[in-house]
DNA sequence: CATATACTTGAACAGTTGTTCAAATGATTG
DNA sequence: CAATCATTTGAACAACTGTTCAAGTATATG
């Protein structure tokens, strides 16, 4: 459900659509030919969904200081060390944080720039709405 | 739940955390101070929220290409005008989409360029995976 | 090896989401 | 104003999400 089933792209001529207008076949094979694979986009959506929790959001302005292990993480954010590490498991998984194990401590890090940039156009959006 | 309620930042002084470690005051202070205002992190969550569907995100290809009115665009995805309608309007929510009628037909366009470099962002970050 | 610490994991629960179906608008035309 | 077309809206349902709580690793230390 949520998660999505592609149908593709349908449609072969000119199919005729709310009677005056009609999809123009050019249209329909722009879009197919601009358009990612459904599978990309199936993983894309996925990505932003991590960003889609202002928990998760706040552990990353926490990681765009410094890298800091899980524990802190909770404090900081006034969190159970449980529910920070189940957030940090989904941002490991979608590449946005590295991990480092030294001792008993695990420390998280920023992976890349994209987290930053993907937010600083976020907010952009939200500052210019 | 999965919408989230801020604790906002917590702790003053030293916080001995993991006994060796501990959350340094100028650690906090600089989260605190760096970090938006939870109501803004909120928005910013509702708004990739909002990225976070394959069908959205097909949808805003279509777009992408140009103007189109939603039976098009349902034509074109083979989805029912009712299921594209009601992804339109959370588009519309979040002002990524605009909206023209002309007489019985709705013409949706793109917002603004912040939706295609956030895209971009992603698609960026996904092929360097 | 027993204990303690730092963290992860699994099950469970309430709350949220996307689609479908049916009914309701809003605008145009006869 | 009745009929039709393009679209929106509301209720309902199954599937998914984030947190909590309890139990499980992994590493270090006595």
């Amino acid at each position: 459900m949520g998660k999505n089933r592609a149908d593709g792209i349908a449609g072969e001529k000119e199919i005729p659509c709310c009677e005056e207008t009609a999809v123009h076949t050019d249209l329909v094979e722009s879009v197919r030919k601009n358009m990612p694979d459904i599978d990309i986009l199936y993983d894309l959506a996925e990505l932003y969904r991590i960003f889609a929790d202002s928990t998760r959001i706040r552990i990353l302005y926490v990681l765009f200081e410094k890298e800091v292990c899980v524990c802190d993480i909770a404090t900081i954010l006034n969190m159970t060390v449980s529910a920070v590490s189940h957030q940090l498991r989904l941002l490991r998984g979608a590449h946005l944080v590295r991990f480092r194990r030294e001792g008993k401590t695990c420390y998280y890090s920023l992976a890349d720039e994209h987290v930053k940039t993907i937010i600083g156009q976020g907010m952009e959006h939200l500052s210019e709405g």
